[in-house]
DNA sequence: ATAGACCTTAGAGTACACTTTAAGGCAAGC
DNA sequence: GCTTGCCTTAAAGTGTACTCTAAGGTCTAT
């Protein structure tokens, strides 16, 4: 498969393609005799994988750490796990802003016939609602880390 | 309060907290005499929606945006609908991306012992357990958007 | 009354992640 | 054999979202 191709099946434009290979995002792409990309499901996968961390919130450089400890697989399991541990809190923090915001659109859309004031009165109501993680608008200073 | 005590509080730097104000993130922040601002507890759930939404995916002009619509409230609610359904939309799928990546780090983190040969096995192994949005690799063509 | 820590603005500078350009090669169809 | 459409590389350019700098003002404590 060529790299136009790999970019309509991902999603991910070719000169992107291209772009996370050289920096190793993606591993080295086999060529053909000609010198052009000659791309399978494997390669496929990583791009799939780029894409959707990426997407996710996860910086370049983060993500290039992060495939570094596996490809080169030696034995930096600690490392790996602190890595993997720290990520996942960042991701984790990521996932609470977006279905605070995902929440926050939804009720606005179900709430569009009524009419709020105003926009602080609307933040106020909402926060009511999070009841779920129950969170202060602030405690004493320093509340967000 | 002060920028610096509203920094603190929120999370966000003084220097983007003025650059919001100054793009319309937040609205115009009430002055002491000298010129200072005078930051209130409105100013604050302000600058925590924008963080929240910023750290979602919401790029600053849809925000800008959602946000003037809001403030602005004439009768745009046709308008108003298709911009926070549009916006629901992509944080949806962000948040799907956001899942899949913390399921990885997740399944990686329980799985360390085991040693898989290649990235790929690995990304291979998720892909199956991954039966909750059945998504094939690929079906034709055009599969993503 | 002088230092130190805060504040103000406008505008320049930076980091990140692509994206485009330039210059050229290969392969198929008319 | 020439156009079309794909491909290649290296390097320069761009957009977004801050972040920093300069030049100056005010407030509190010593």
């Amino acid at each position: 498969m060529n790299i136009k191709e790999a970019s309509q099946i991902t999603g991910v434009s070719s000169e992107t393609i291209r772009y996370y290979e050289k920096i190793g995002l993606v591993p080295p792409i086999d060529r053909k005799e000609t010198g052009v990309r000659d791309i399978d499901e494997r390669i496929i996968r990583r791009i799939n994988f780029a894409r959707q961390m990426r997407s996710a919130g996860m910086s370049v450089e983060n993500l290039q750490k992060y495939i570094q400890l596996f490809d080169a697989d030696e034995n930096n399991q600690q490392e790996q796990l602190d890595l993997l541990q720290e990520q996942l809190e960042v991701l984790e923090e990521k996932r609470d802003d977006l279905t605070a915001a995902i929440n926050h659109l939804t009720f606005k859309l179900a709430n569009h016939g009524k009419h709020m004031t105003t926009f602080e009165e609307e933040l106020h109501e909402l926060e009511q609602q999070q009841q779920k993680h129950p969170k202060p608008l602030y405690d004493d200073v320093d509340v967000k880390k």
